[in-house]
RNA sequence: GGAGAGAUGUCAGAGUGGUCGAAUGAGCCAGCUUGGAAAGCUGGUGUACUGGCAACGGUACCGAGGGUUCGAAUCCCUCUUUCUCCGCCA
């Protein structure tokens, strides 16, 4: 959520980079002006009316104490047009409130200056490319079929119990599953990061204090009976520890990573391009987040992105980045990485990693703020990024590194899984 | 799930209708003191909105939301949550 003081004050600037991030209704930035600007107005009656109730009501105490009844009776027949006052006003005020507030929701975060303009991705900008990429046989397969010749994924037993997206992970492939979650919290416990294991459902106010209510609703699994919602992604509990809270200046910058499974509808995604792993229900993903300064944010940005190639890097995979250009960017995102490996078989890029610094428009909601010895609290700077994503890390190991012997499980995997074979 | 008791500032904890944004203590910060420190002393120490160039003001907030009253931390209602006991249970 935008600051509206920012947008008062920056109003051209703020009208220039919603375009690139392709936003359609400039319009309600001059509305929220507007409606700010009424909204002060009606705060200074209530609050004058406000002040006039509780000069009376003093007096009246301190006329009841020296027992001058009469008096005090007088004066409490004023008390009726102001009571009704402060109820108008305050009724006025709250209208107001919501309704710019609805509107400011709608604003998504101002791109950085860095952000390419576009609006599909195709548009986005490759920033690096790393590794070559694996020549395969005629005869390769993809991870789906390699999956049931091997008898480690099974798409089918996942249906019959839950539904289409779930898959039953068995034998070496589930296995494979935990060597990984290993394998990536260990490497962010080397990089700092403290490991954090988060409730997977969460309320209301933590979807929207990292903006996935109310917009995006219908993405996630929605518990009604207990109003609780099904983890996206281990970003929502973990950013949502913060919230509300306000933190000295020198306990920045905070690492959290958190293993979760994580959990989303994919309402409309269906056909070929969504089979075997590459787009599921459920599916598991080391997330790493961090609280950061204002003024390191970006430094902090590209560190995470470092971060996040060397555990590719150590996995062997051709892998390379983007920065997605506005229209492709989240809403929340004021610059996001995506890392995407090769996937050999397939023959395409898949994102396994969106590195994103949000500034302050989760902060802002969730009213996370960070405070010097001298200063005001002032709105930290938040980002995170996934580090790893389960599912499609696997289809590219098992795609690219599979031979007639059967799929080899790179170097740096082998202490977690114990073997080195899938066959 | 049933019964009872709670929820106050950074923390502990007082406050049962006006003098309460809130005692007291601890913590923290600054100063004094000291060779330096401890102790001691003095002062300061919440957040948000808002008026003002500023100095300095106003309003709101005692778990959340409603209500009673001229006036609510204090009384009433609803909800959330914590603790204790009972039940169930990994």
């Amino acid at each position: 959520m935008l600051q509206v003081s920012y947008i008062r004050e920056n109003r051209e600037n703020v009208l220039e980079r919603l375009a690139v991030k392709n936003f359609k209704q400039p319009e309600l930035v001059d509305e929220i002006i507007t409606l700010d600007d009424e909204r002060r107005k009606t705060q200074v009656r209530l609050d004058d009316v406000s002040a006039q109730s509780n000069s009376i009501a003093k007096q009246i105490g301190d006329l009841m104490r020296q027992g001058e009844k009469e008096k005090a009776e007088s004066l409490k027949a004023e008390s009726p047009i102001l009571k009704e006052q402060v109820k108008t006003y305050g009724e006025q005020l709250a209208a107001i409130e919501e309704t710019l507030q609805s509107k400011i929701i709608v604003l998504p975060n101002l791109p950085h200056h860095s952000v390419p303009k576009g609006i599909t991705p195709e548009e986005n900008e490759v920033v690096f490319e790393h590794g070559e990429k694996p020549a395969l046989s005629e005869k390769a397969l993809p991870h789906w079929e390699l999956a049931a010749k091997y008898d480690i994924i099974d798409f089918e037993l996942g249906n019959k119990i839950a539904g289409a997206g779930f898959p039953v992970y068995k034998g070496k492939g589930a296995k494979l599953q935990r060597a990984l979650i290993n394998f990536f919290l260990d490497n962010a416990e080397v990089a700092g990061y403290r490991e954090m294991q988060p409730p997977i459902v969460v309320n209301e106010a933590s979807g929207f204090g990292t903006g996935q209510l109310p917009d995006k609703e219908g993405q996630m699994y929605h518990v009604g009976i207990d109003n609780l919602y099904l983890i996206p992604t281990a970003e929502v509990p973990v950013t949502n520890l913060y919230r509300d809270v306000i933190v000295k200046e020198e306990e920045l910058p905070i690492k959290n990573c958190a293993y979760t499974p994580c959990f989303r509808r994919e309402a409309g995604s269906y056909g070929a391009h969504v089979r075997g792993l590459n787009r599921l229900h459920q599916f598991d993903k080391v997330e790493i987040v961090q609280i950061a300064h204002p003024d390191k944010s970006y430094d902090t940005l590209e560190s995470m992105s470092q971060y996040v190639q060397s555990l590719l890097q150590k996995l062997e995979l051709p892998y390379r980045v983007l920065r997605l250009c506005g229209g492709d960017m989240s809403f929340a995102s004021a610059l996001t990485y995506d890392m995407e490996t090769w996937c050999a078989a397939q023959a395409r890029w898949l994102e396994v990693s969106s590195v994103s610094n949000f500034e302050t428009y989760q902060s802002n909601r969730l009213k996370l703020r960070f405070k010097s010895k001298e200063g005001k609290p002032q709105l930290a700077h938040t980002l995170n990024g996934s580090a790893l994503a389960l599912p499609r890390i696997v289809a590219t190991l098992l795609e690219n590194n599979q031979t007639e012997k059967g799929i080899k499980i790179p170097a740096a995997l082998v202490p977690y899984t114990k073997f080195e074979w899938i066959d």
